[in-house]
DNA sequence: ATTAGCACTCTCAAACTACGAGTGCCAAAG
DNA sequence: CTTTGGCACTCGTAGTTTGAGAGTGCTAAT
């Protein structure tokens, strides 16, 4: 029935806006039905069944179970847009970032203050970006700083050391071997094309060389997939008391990056997700919601950013932001 | 009197403890004094008379003020040592750094751990320390990205636009030139060096060689004076009720990175200081304390670090947490 | 100077009460 | 068959009361 859904969705509305248990008159007068309390009450008494919303006692209004968020959630078909004057923040806001992870840092603060929610924001992922340079510098005790900048310019940096002194000369000849073997290459496919490179070499040369090339893989492989900003988790000490421990163990989780990962959800998954309570599998979420969504190229997805909070979130507008935020972080960063 | 002093430990220790007022006879049982309750009762009231203790209320015991803590920090003359499993500890986490942001990175999370308090991490100022190597890589659209390496081991990047198109070569001369100018210069006498360089140039090269160093100049000066590492914030959470709301403002605050860089304090002051309470410049810190610290080179200090919470944390951990932290940080930063 | 004793104060927790928000159900009306 | 007003019932909460206990300050004795 229509209506029901109605009476749901005034539900959800009032309960984000007021934190207490909502009664059928509360919804009678403050949203115009243009029907009694009493017939809501009955549609109450179905929803209840159905399992959408729930009575924390007898004699106290009703509140949205997981279920019925995500019903709620469902029907919130169309993405609300944000408006111009918040458009034109996100645009400046991210425009003033000088380097990469200023990007990264800006986009977290962004979104932290658009939801006063918890935000978090996945680097993007090598997997999908190219090479664009390498840089070997020498530096004293046989040590060599290797350096490499990616096409959505990124940088990581690493030092390693090797068994034999290096000279400027030789350096530069296995950065230009290096930089013809893998420039514009996926970082995916850059073990590969290093596969024989030691090979090629002067005897005297390969054991720095196989040294140098370990510490690039490991750079290009290993690292960076766990890089992750965090930002506003002051917006939980605002909230009640209630809401402050279910969400306790969450920002010690948050601290984990491991588990921020596995919180952004599976990189395959839908381009804009929501996961209400349980539907996450993390048990130190059950009282959270994560709104997260993809960004970057639209043919592949690069990374996710997304927020996580209270199951009574404001859905709407954290939908709204993230898609929003989403949307302009990926333009700047496949732009370059 | 030197009774009166033990008093005020015990006080202090047992509140930190508890978080609850202490009346006299709790100290006369669990502290051995030696003494009756009645002439505890004696010395509390003096102490409250010298402005060092109060009383929530009549029939509760006495809690500490900020000058109460004062005295008590004060009189901790000796910073008390780490065991060897935590100083041990201390080492191998610090040492599994791949390169430096994850110094700052672990080295927060450390102090976090070690205190359950807020840690704060400011990065090594870039004032003191010198270039290693600059690298330029032309990128398409006529963008330069400009790399600069310094003799700790920190790389900065920004990219820049440049008038007219630049050729591999140009950029290589360039690239030398500046190497040849300011390598191994300390970050502060750049701009002495590079005031002439677009002069010794061929003309059509000084349009771009202008910006470029103009770009240096920002990335060296201006930026990394503000980089923080926060960590830890969750550890509030933990905490009270009360004083979820005395630190809520501080919270807000700490993701403010200019109200950090104020909150660790004048570079020039003490090694090891404490602020508590009202001791600090800051509104927001009225129910805080500060433990901060000095690293970096002895000579002269490079950075600093340290721990915010409630006033009645543990004084004695906390200090030698920071303490300790300092040191190896200190010295990984140093030895590079 | 220290201590025991004692009267006094005041908070906190438990027990109790009354209120009222909210429900469910029924019977009447549309 | 749906909607509505009415009404009895439930139960949590907020307010009040009360008693116990913790803690103090003071005094008199050691």
């Amino acid at each position: 029935m229509e209506r029901k859904l109605s009476v749901l969705r005034a539900i959800v509305d009032e309960f984000v806006r007021s934190g207490e248990p909502v009664g059928s008159k509360a919804i009678a007068s403050k949203h115009v039905l243009g029907v009694s309390s009493a017939t809501i009450r009955n549609d109450m008494a179905a929803l209840e069944d159905e399992g959408y919303i729930t009575a924390p006692h007898t004699s106290a209004g009703r509140i949205p179970t997981d279920k019925g968020y995500r019903l709620f959630v469902d029907q919130l078909s169309s993405v609300k847009p944000m408006s111009i004057a918040e458009r034109s923040a996100i645009e400046t806001f991210l425009n003033q970032a000088v380097d990469f992870d200023d990007i990264m840092v800006r986009t977290t603060k962004l979104l932290a203050q658009l939801t006063q929610q918890v935000a978090v924001v996945q680097y993007p992922s090598l997997q999908l970006t190219t090479v664009r340079h390498v840089e070997l510098v020498g530096l004293p005790n046989r040590k060599v700083m290797v350096v490499v900048i990616s096409n959505t310019g990124r940088v990581e940096q690493r030092i390693t050391e090797v068994a034999n002194d290096i000279g400027e000369v030789t350096l530069d000849e296995l950065r230009h071997k290096l930089n013809s073997a893998i420039a514009g290459v996926l970082f995916v496919d850059v073990p590969k094309r290093l596969g024989d490179l030691a090979g090629t070499l002067p005897i005297e040369m390969r054991a720095n060389a196989v040294a140098i090339v370990a510490c690039l893989l490991e750079t290009l492989i290993e690292r960076p997939e766990e890089k992750i900003v965090v930002s506003g988790t002051s917006n939980i000490a605002k909230l009640g008391q209630e809401q402050i421990r279910t969400l306790a163990p969450l920002l010690e989780a948050l601290e984990e990056n491991v588990v921020l990962l596995k919180l952004l959800g599976e990189v395959d998954s839908e381009d804009l997700t929501v996961r209400i309570g349980h539907e996450n599998s993390l048990t130190q979420l059950v009282g959270a919601a994560v709104v997260s969504a993809n960004y970057g190229n639209q043919s592949h997805a690069v990374a996710r950013l997304g927020v996580v909070g209270s199951t009574h979130m404001n859905y709407e507008n954290n939908i709204a932001a993230v898609a929003a935020v989403a949307s302009y972080v990926g333009r700047i960063v496949t732009e370059g």
